[in-house]
DNA sequence: GCCAACGTTGGC
DNA sequence: GCCAACGTTGGC
């Protein structure tokens, strides 16, 4: 069974239009170390919410591990590491951060207990409550 | 653009 | 090994 996880990314730097025109996108530069550690922990197959930080405040796509972590040659190697992912599906529509906080049933999303982190752990129930809130 | 949160760095 | 200073992230 996968995981669920959510990641965050600016759209002007990198956005779910980014990831789809690339066809497969590598997630690098992430130096936190939970969020390192949370890269780590992902298998293939695992799927991620897309969310764009900063501007649009929104989960508007959902992608999927393609490969496991290896070292992040555009940091510090030895420290840090990369997952591959491919994009799977643009949601209806998107949810918003507001749509989140407003919803109680994700009260406990990490992303809202630590807005910082930016690769984030999802379990199925919040996963099934996002989607459902994107109409799907 | 501002600032709070929080992780990292470096002087002691 | 502590903690103040600094840098980065991300919501507002």
């Amino acid at each position: 069974m996968p995981q669920y996880w959510l990641m965050k990314s600016e759209p002007d730097v990198y956005g779910w239009d980014d990831l789809v025109a690339e066809g497969e996108g590598t997630w690098d530069g992430v130096k936190n170390a939970q969020a390192s550690n949370n890269m780590k922990a992902m298998k293939k197959g695992d799927q991620i919410f897309f969310y764009h930080s900063r501007q649009g405040l929104d989960v508007v796509g959902i992608m999927e591990v393609s490969e496991e972590h290896s070292p992040d040659v555009t940091t510090d190697p030895e420290r840090w590491v990369v997952v591959k992912v491919k994009p799977v599906r643009k949601l209806a529509k998107p949810v918003s951060l507001k749509a989140i906080k407003q919803n109680p049933e994700l009260a406990d999303l990490a992303i809202l207990r630590q807005s910082r982190l930016s690769v984030a752990p999802v379990t199925e129930k919040e996963w099934l409550a996002i989607l459902a809130m994107a109409g799907e």
